[in-house]
DNA sequence: TCAACCAATCGAAGAATTCAAATATATAAA
DNA sequence: TTTATATATTTGAATTCTTCGATTGGTTGA
């Protein structure tokens, strides 16, 4: 019962940030996916900040990795999203539970 | 443009602590309102600390502060929540903006 | 195999957050 | 006015987060 509250807790973390959040949305604009060089372009931060950043949302479940080639490829997982915003809503409509 | 980023980074990284979480979710759970004291029991910590979460909540607009005599009524405002969701729906749901 | 490229990991510095003890403020009651 | 109660604020220490330079690990192509 505690755990829903830690799964919203450890996914509203992830979204607690601008660049997080740039990231996610420049994935939204590509169809779900991006390349890290792209994100690295749209938030003008180093690569490993990059690479950490994106760390914090995979293991948020809000992205997901996937090699193609030499290439990294992440997609926008809008399940969790919606799982996310559901969770919210039924916690904090007046439910007990 | 960025304001509506930040404006949902600092929700989210309101949203993005356990102890707040509950928080919110016992307002909910009382019809929207609930005092300092319950806070409190509910999440076992500190005066000072709830204390102190409130003020985050507020400065994000999750609740709203309001004196009743000697105490105080904190309320969950759900409207903030909805443009919450919203918002993060629209940034993230693909459309260019 | 070697050089080139992309991304992850390591290690460290600086910033922000968290929490609690002590203190302050405000209201109500005596 | 004095006392008691409820909440806010300040302060300081510990922890966590963010960022970056340097390095490492794979993968591709020569």
């Amino acid at each position: 019962m505690a755990e829903q509250l830690k799964q919203l807790e450890k996914i509203a973390k992830a979204l607690g940030d601008v660049n997080r959040l740039k990231m996610l949305r420049l994935m939204a604009q590509h169809g779900g996916t991006g390349a890290c060089s792209a994100v690295q372009e749209c938030v003008n931060l180093a690569q490993p900040s990059v690479s950490h950043h994106i760390k914090i949302l995979a293991e948020a479940g809000l992205i997901e990795a996937e090699k193609e080639g030499r290439n990294y490829k992440y997609t926008l997982k809008r399940e969790t999203l919606r799982m996310f915003m559901d969770e919210l809503q039924l916690q904090l409509s007046g439910e007990k539970g």
